[in-house]
DNA sequence: CGTAGAATTGAGACTCGTCAAGAAGCGTGG
DNA sequence: CCACGCTTCTTGACGAGTCTCAATTCTACG
């Protein structure tokens, strides 16, 4: 529900991302696209839709579009040898998703809500980036962007204790909510505690428990099982400093 | 010392790095730079030279240049709060490194072996970009890359075993330095136990105790501290899938 | 050659993974 | 609308693995 409250209706004005700028001093919060970016990139793009679950794309297929989430969110995940899946991140509005190696994409991504996205066609990206060189500029600055996000990621795991993981989690989710126009302190978690689990690094069970343990700290509380919020926020910064990762020192 | 057999003497031709393709096929192993983008690169880099332990840039200074590794490893790290380091990654030639956020470095580097690097000056980078519009192919490429890096990284850390973490961080090493002319089987560990650990997400204790246990098995072998040679892949892979990562099913 | 730091090794405590059972939520179909 | 079944989630008990603390050995550098 409060996803999406963004002044960006389905309809809206073509493609949107935005990112930090990089080398500049960053002049503001960020850079955007110009109006006649958007409206190149909307005459290329497509809107589709994605039924919670669905798959949007998989591993190894032809890279043949680029998504931009418009409302939603998604989960990317890699599928190991053994058949299990490794969530590799969470994907929000205004995130641009399936950027590929060798044209084939490199991991699969999936629906975790109801999913509303541009889609624009691999073909047409190349011969864009040429003609506006405003927009390699934007696809950098949001290639940083997931660079950081996935150091972050790994920032997760290196903590070693469950409830550590979980509130950094939670933290950063509720940035990304509070940027979708969400109420400060709600948390929505639309993936399984096994999606959670693997993407933190712990098992299932784990999850569960320390859920439990944080909310019985007062550090957060649950409306539902897919609804936190953040009670005592010097709480659950207590848990995640508590005995930090290990080693770190030289 | 095998760390640079590689064909490019340091007067030689100026910045280098490669990447796959992004978008395209892909039609070879990796695009690289043109003879006129390097020579256009060269003429604003300079070489600049850093002992082993001497730090190259750090979080939060001004993002004054971008580097480009000529010969040598350099460790990045970022400081926790609690003042210790967590490592985000290490450093191979032809890499890339400085890049920033709102004109800032986000994390900082520091050598671990004597390093050359070109400096490219940060201000001359945008303009040129936009002159050269092959180089921000260039770099979205080495970005895309980067971002698996990293991901592999989050693969480390979300292993469980000690033993699986370090045997595929000696794989990672191996790759890349077979691809700087090092002998196969050979790796060189130029890094304190305390980075290790603090990379793939245990204590240095744990490292130590986990590399006897791999020699103990026959996987790999010790010649000095600081290199290793895998004797047995077999058992290596053995040691890194045994008993894999928690959950993920769903 | 001596000293400071790094690396190794050992012993004990604690957390989390695993296995297993029960509860709760969700969707389907009557 | 309710009943049913399946999946997800929660909770418990046990065991394995790693962290911590601490002592010892090794290495590198002055």
């Amino acid at each position: 529900m409060a996803l999406n409250s963004l002044d960006r209706s389905l309809p809206g004005g073509g493609p949107y991302f935005s990112a930090p700028a990089v080398w500049g001093p960053g002049g503001g919060p960020g850079q955007v696209l110009t109006a006649e970016e958007r409206a190149m990139l909307a005459g290329i793009a497509t809107i589709v839709r994605f039924r919670k679950g669905e798959s949007i794309y998989e591993d190894g297929d032809d890279a043949s579009a680029l998504f931009n989430i418009v409302t939603g969110m998604v989960k990317a995940y890699r599928l190991l040898p053994d058949q299990r899946k490794h969530i590799v991140g969470f994907l929000f509005p205004n995130d641009l998703i399936g950027l590929a190696e060798n044209g084939k994409y490199v991991n699969s991504a999936e629906a975790l809500t109801a999913v509303t996205l541009y889609k624009i066609p691999a073909a047409a990206i190349e011969s864009r980036l040429r003609l506006h060189p405003g927009l390699d500029f934007q696809l950098i600055g949001k290639l940083c962007h997931d660079l950081r996000d996935a150091q972050g990621h790994a920032f997760f795991l290196s903590k070693h204790r469950a409830a550590a993981k979980l509130g950094l989690f939670l933290q950063m989710l509720e940035i990304q909510q509070a940027g979708q126009g969400a109420s400060a302190g709600e948390v929505f978690l639309p993936m399984s505690r096994s999606d959670v689990g693997s993407y933190v690094g712990i098992s299932s069970e784990a999850v569960s428990r320390s859920f439990r343990d944080l909310a019985g700290r007062g550090a957060i509380g649950f409306s539902d099982r897919r609804h936190v919020q953040i009670i005592d926020r010097a709480r659950l910064e207590e848990a995640i400093s508590e005995s930090d990762s290990p080693v770190a020192n030289t």
